[in-house]
DNA sequence: TTTATACTTTTGACTAATCAAAAGTATAGG
DNA sequence: CCTATACTTTTGATTAGTCAAAAGTATAAA
């Protein structure tokens, strides 16, 4: 049985390997969704019992073709659904992921491909991630963390690495949404600081706030 | 914790007796939730403990005023999101029913309220049911069961009494959907059937399938 | 008043998912 | 080669929900 917690955890796989190339550790598997490392130990069984991940014991996991298949899907599902209560019902983006989280393992494939119309098949949600097709592949994108940018490039905000909603409010309230053109005036590297310029501001930000910031060539 | 369970359980209660009038029976609960008595009664001790519903052993249970304000809303959530299903994304009448019966565990007040609004603060949902306000007061109907309608009467289709998706395509095809005028033109009592006059039909219905419409007068 | 019947409740077992804590394993450092 | 450390797995317990089947109860009929 697919349950919703099966989806979330071959999901969890999917966003900590995007390529399929390293294995995940059961810690990082537990870490990434809040259970201790026996629960992911547990469930990593079932999961390899029923053929959705490869389990080296004590070396990690990888998801299978049909493992990967299933949690692209849900990404699918998930992305498509923030994007809906955004541009659709005018909802916040900084609260559409905790909804889509619900939501992701209930609408049907009719509702998703309906919404898929309606948003006239986008190709990014609302935080800059891509949205994968529904034949499974994914829209290629270049960004890069603003961590690692240099002084005096324009730029563009891409994409949010972080889904808190207080992160993602207090990085609107200083002009760094998706698609905004922002330059860096400064990197302080005494300061471990980063001085942005956005449209109307000027902001500062440590650089383990910046590489929550990604951005691409304006 | 008010589970998905739960939340079926006080919905399928208030359903059973909208009125809290009567004493709903553990095998009625049971069977309008395809669970086992045995399943029902234990259940029944777990709401009748939370407070959500009276039990008397061997009698029957009924909803407290918690356990129907909670019920309410979950009926409104259902509703809402039928209608959004239908009208935002042009989904077809006989499937959201079971779409909805899922969704109605997941979205959150926010969302049903930006639905509500979309829509105009509707007060049916599209099988002709009333959604429930906000508040948790109901908008009055006065409908009346087809296959108690006299030969002759003028009437107005305003709500169908089973969710069966076989059941409404077969009622659309032959023009009995919500709000569509018809009139009766013969009972015949032997043949225990409904001869009945659509926009541009005329369809002979059994007393049975005849009671699974409702009407009010055109 | 007894008994048959229909219904409800209890019991015992099972599945999915979780946690805390004990036991086991890989490996880097000495 | 040995050991300390970090990590993983196992074990045992718990919770929510379910079912099949046994036991109990209410009541209408005899
Ligand atoms: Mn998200
Ligand atoms: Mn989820
Ligand atoms: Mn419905
Ligand atoms: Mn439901």
């Amino acid at each position: 049985m697919i349950t919703s917690t099966v989806e979330n955890y071959l999901k969890a796989l999917f966003l900590l390997d995007q390529h399929g190339e390293k294995e995940v550790s059961t810690g990082e598997l537990a870490k990434s969704l809040s259970v201790t490392p026996g629960s992911a130990t547990s469930m990593i069984k079932t999961l390899a019992e029923a053929g959705l991940i490869e389990h080296r014991p004590h070396y990690g996991v990888k998801l299978t073709e049909r493992g990967r298949t299933l949690a692209v899907h849900v990404v699918r599902r998930h992305r498509i659904v923030e994007l809906f209560l955004v541009e659709i019902l005018g909802m916040d983006w900084s609260k559409v992921h905790d909804e889509a989280e619900q939501l992701e393992h209930v609408v049907s494939d009719e509702v998703i491909e309906r919404m898929d119309v309606l948003l006239k098949h986008p190709t990014f949600d609302p935080h800059g991630d891509p949205i994968p097709r529904a034949d499974g592949t994914l829209p290629s994108q270049s960004h890069y963390t603003l961590s690692k940018s240099k002084v005096g490039q324009q730029l563009s905000v891409s994409r949010m690495n972080d889904q808190d909603a207080d992160f993602l409010q207090f990085a609107e309230k200083h002009g760094l949404m998706i698609g905004e053109k922002i330059t860096i005036v400064e990197h302080n590297k005494l300061a471990d600081s980063l001085t942005i310029k956005t449209r109307d501001n000027t902001v500062i930000l440590g650089l383990s706030a910046a590489a929550n910031i990604e951005v691409c060539d304006a």
